[in-house]
RNA sequence: GCCGACGUAGCUCAAUUGGCAGAGCAACUGACUUGUAAUCAGUAGGUUGGGGGUUCAAGUCCUCUUGUCGGCUCCA
C-alpha cells in the first residue's frame, strides 16, 4: 500500500495502518503534535485506518482542522468537568469555533463566575489525569438506548435525525462518554493550555439556534498547545478591547447616549458629526462622479407603500409604525429602507431602454425597530444613515453595473482603510423557508446563479450562507469584524429580480414592448454610524487626517506667543485646515499630553524661535517630535496628506 | 425578545455583618509664563439611574422599571 504524504514523498506500508501510526512512522515528534489527519482531502480522526493507496496529511495545531480537533477535545473535557461537578446537567452540543470552543448545557440556572472557575480547575484535573480517549461505534438503536439511559435527551434528538445507516460514533474518556463525529486527540494530556473565557458566567444560547427552543447555558473557552500562546491570545484580546469604539468613541467625544432618549439612538457629538459629514460629502461627490443622481425622499410613508413593496408582509416587525391599525383610517411607518421611495421616483416618469441604467443615490436615514437586546454603540442602532442607492437597469447591463458596484465598494474600503479586514459573503435564500421571501423559486435561482457567476468572474473569495438573503433577493455582503470578533455587514450589493414587477416598474424596450427592469440595491460605504465605529476601532481613535474632526492644534509655549499662535491659526484656517488653539497657561508638556490623548494628528508648538522664523514645531502622531518647519511647508504637507486621503499609521505608545 | 452581569461626582473606582457617601484625575479659583506625555495650593461637585417596598436605619435587602455590557436570536 502506497501512502503519498504532503510534500509528495511516498511511503509503503505492508497493510492497513492508522493515521496516527503513519505520523509515528514519519517521526515521534510529529506523532506527539498530531491532532487529526486528512486522507484524500477528507478530515479524519487519528484513529482512522487507511487501507488503500491514499494521500495522507498529518494535521497539527498549526492547521485549521487540526486546531479544531484540538479545541473540540477541549470542549469534551469541559463537558466532562461539568458532568463531574453537576450531575443534573444535560449535554447539548460543543463545537470548536474560530477562536476556541464552547459547550451548551441545559441547567435550571446559568453558571456563575465562581462555578466557571471551579469547572476550569476540574478541567485541568482531567487533563492531568491523562485520560485515554477511545472511539467506538454503535448501531442507531443501541446509540439511542445508551443516551436515553444517561438521560441525554438532546443527544437522542440528534441521533434520531441521522439518516439510517449513518455511522454513529462516540468518544469516551474515563467516566465520560459523548456522542460525537470527531475527530479528537488521543489523550486529554495534550491539552496543555486551556482557559474558560466566560469569566463572568455562562451566556444564553437557544437549542439549535432557534428562539422558539429552550435557552441553554453556553460556556466559552479556548485552548492552545503552549501556555505562552494562550497568554499571547488573551493579551491580544485585551489590547483589542481597548480599541472598542463604544468606549473610545465616547471618551473621544464622538457620541454619547441618553437614558431618556432610548436604546439604539446615539447622539453624535461635534467630533462624530464632523467625521460623518466628511464621509458623506466624500461619498456623495464620488457617487456623483460615477453617474449617480441624487434623490431626497420622505422619512415615512403610508402603509400602502409598504404593502406594495412587500415590507408590510415581510418586514413589519422591523418597522416603527405610526398609528393604530385597528382604530386609525390611515397609518404610517418610518422607512426601514429607501427602495420603495426611489422606485416611486422611477415610476413618476416613463422610461425608454435608452434611459437605463439609472443610478439613484441618497444619503438616507432609516429606522428599524431592532429588538432591545441588540443595540451596540454605533454598530447596531435604531436610526442610522446609509449611502443608499438603487440601480435600475436592463438584464444586459446587470454584469457591468454589478461590477461597478463592487469596484466602488473596493475603492471606498481602500480609502477608509478597512480593506484588509473585510470578507465577502454570498447570502442566499433558504428554500425550505419560502414564506420569508418574495418571488418564486425560478426567480431566486436565476438571481442567485447570476450573482454567483459574477462573483466568480470578479475572482472574489467568498463564503456562501443560506438564509441570509434579503426578502427580495440575494446579497453580496461585505463583512467586517469588530474588536470582539463579532462580524457585521458593513456594505451590501443585492440583485433583485422581484420588486420591479411587484412595483410595476417598467421601461419600453427597443421592440416597443414594456419590460420590467432589474434592480440593484447597494451601498457604497454602508451606514455611516457603523462604518465610523469600525474606523475608530481600526485606527484606535486616530482617524486619518482627512477625516479627523480636528486636524491640528496650536500650542503656544506661553501667553507671550498667543498673538503669533493666533496668526498661525488664521493662516491654517484660510487653507481649510480644521485647527484650534490651546491658550491655557499650562506647561507645554501638559498641553501636549492632552492633545495626544485626543489623537489630534498634528500638534504645533509655537514659542520664541518659531515666532522669529515664521515657523511651527511639528509633532505628528506617526513620528512624534519632528522639529521646526516653516509654516508654509507644513501647510503644503498637511494639504497633500488630506488631498490624497493618506493612511498614516499612528505610533503605538 | 431571551440568558446573564452591571449602574455611586464629568472619568476611574472605594464605602466591614444594613449604621455619618469618600479618594485620585477632570472642572472651577488663585499663583506660576512655562520648550515636547501630568506645576503647586485652594474651592466646589451626589435625591447612589428612576419608582415602590422591608427596616429605627437602605448605595447595600426585596420588587418593578430604565439604561449599559457580554452572549443567543434577528440585522446594515
Amino acid at each position: 500500500m502506497i501512502i503519498t504524504l504532503k510534500d509528495g514523498i511516498q511511503k509503503e506500508y505492508d497493510g492497513p495502518v492508522s493515521v496516527f501510526d503513519i505520523a509515528k512512522s514519519i517521526s515521534e515528534g510529529l506523532a506527539r503534535v498530531a491532532c487529526a489527519g486528512k486522507v484524500d482531502g477528507a478530515v479524519v480522526d487519528l484513529r482512522y485506518v487507511v487501507d488503500k493507496d491514499s494521500e495522507v496529511n498529518i494535521l497539527t495545531f498549526d492547521d485549521e482542522d487540526g486546531k479544531r480537533a484540538f479545541r473540540h477535545t477541549a470542549s469534551h473535557v469541559l463537558a466532562q468537568a461539568v458532568k463531574r461537578l453537576y450531575k443534573d446537567v444535560k449535554l447539548a452540543i460543543g463545537p470548536a469555533t474560530s477562536e476556541g470552543f464552547y459547550y451548551d448545557f441545559e441547567r435550571e440556572k446559568a453558571f456563575v463566575a465562581e462555578e466557571i472557575l471551579e469547572i476550569e480547575a476540574e478541567m485541568k484535573k482531567i487533563i492531568k489525569e491523562s485520560l485515554e480517549i477511545e472511539r467506538f461505534e454503535l448501531p442507531k438503536e443501541e446509540a439511542i438506548k445508551l443516551m436515553q439511559e444517561s438521560g441525554e435527551t438532546y443527544k437522542v434528538e440528534l441521533i434520531n435525525e441521522l439518516p439510517e445507516g449513518e455511522i454513529i460514533s462516540f468518544y469516551k474518556q474515563g467516566d465520560f462518554v459523548d456522542l460525537c463525529a470527531g475527530p479528537h486527540l488521543l489523550n486529554t494530556k495534550y491539552l496543555k493550555a486551556i482557559k474558560l473565557t466566560s469569566e463572568k458566567g455562562s451566556s444564553g444560547a437557544y437549542w439549535r439556534g432557534d428562539e422558539k427552543n429552550k435557552m441553554l447555558c453556553r460556556i466559552y473557552g479556548t485552548a492552545y498547545t503552549k501556555a505562552a500562546d494562550l497568554e499571547a491570545y488573551l493579551k491580544q484580546r485585551e489590547e483589542a478591547i481597548k480599541r472598542d469604539h463604544n468606549k473610545l468613541g465616547r471618551e473621544l467625544k464622538y457620541f454619547t447616549t441618553s437614558e431618556a432618549i432610548g436604546q439604539g439612538l446615539p447622539l453624535l457629538m461635534p467630533n462624530g458629526a464632523k467625521a460623518i459629514q466628511l464621509l458623506q460629502r466624500f461619498v456623495e461627490d464620488e457617487e456623483s462622479r460615477r453617474g449617480y443622481v441624487l434623490t431626497k425622499t420622505p422619512f415615512f410613508a403610508k402603509s400602502d407603500l409598504y404593502k406594495i413593496s412587500g415590507h408590510w408582509a415581510h418586514y413589519k416587525d422591523g418597522m416603527f409604525i405610526i398609528g393604530d391599525e385597528e382604530k386609525d383610517e390611515e397609518i404610517f411607518a418610518l422607512r426601514p429602507m429607501t427602495c420603495p421611495f426611489q422606485f416611486s421616483i422611477y415610476n413618476s416618469e416613463q422610461h425608454s431602454y435608452r434611459d437605463l441604467p439609472i443610478r439613484y443615490g441618497e444619503t438616507s436615514t432609516l429606522f428599524r425597530n431592532e429588538s432591545s437586546g441588540e443595540m451596540h454603540g454605533l454598530i447596531r442602532v435604531r436610526q442610522f444613515t446609509i449611502s443608499e442607492g438603487h440601480i435600475v437597469c436592463r438584464k444586459d447591463q446587470l454584469e457591468e453595473e454589478f461590477k461597478g458596484c463592487v469596484e466602488l465598494v473596493k475603492f471606498m474600503t481602500d480609502t477608509i482603510g478597512l480593506s484588509d479586514g473585510i470578507s465577502y459573503r454570498f447570502s442566499k435564500w433558504d428554500s425550505k423557508n419560502k414564506d420569508k421571501y418574495e418571488g418564486d423559486e425560478a426567480t431566486w435561482e436565476e438571481a442567485q446563479s447570476a450573482m454567483r457567476k459574477l462573483l466568480i468572474e470578479l475572482g472574489l473569495e467568498f463564503t456562501e450562507e443560506e438564509g441570509e438573503a434579503a426578502f427580495y433577493g440575494p446579497k453580496l455582503d461585505i463583512q467586517y469584524k469588530n474588536v470582539f470578533g463579532k462580524e457585521d455587514t458593513i456594505i451590501t450589493v443585492q440583485i433583485d429580480f422581484s420588486l420591479a414587477e411587484r412595483f410595476n416598474m417598467t421601461y419600453v424596450d427597443s421592440d416597443g414592448t414594456k419590460k420590467h427592469p432589474i434592480v440593484l440595491h447597494r451601498t457604497s460605504i454602508g451606514c455611516y454610524e457603523r462604518t465610523l465605529a469600525l474606523m475608530i476601532e481600526r485606527f484606535a481613535g486616530a482617524l486619518p487626517t482627512w477625516i479627523a474632526p480636528i486636524q491640528a492644534r496650536v500650542l503656544p509655549i506661553s501667553d507671550k506667543y498667543a498673538d503669533y499662535a493666533e496668526s498661525v491659526i488664521k493662516e491654517l484656517k484660510q487653507n481649510n485646515i480644521r485647527v484650534e488653539g490651546d491658550f491655557r497657561t499650562e506647561k507645554i508638556g501638559y498641553k501636549i499630553r492632552e492633545a495626544r490623548l485626543e489623537r489630534i494628528p498634528y500638534i504645533l508648538v509655537v514659542g520664541e524661535k518659531e515666532q522669529a522664523e515664521g515657523s511651527v514645531s511639528v509633532r505628528s502622531r506617526s513620528a512624534g517630535d519632528e522639529g521646526m518647519t516653516p509654516l508654509k511647508d507644513f501647510i503644503s504637507r498637511i494639504n497633500e496628506e488630506i488631498l490624497s486621503k493618506a493612511i498614516i499609521e499612528a505610533k503605538e505608545e
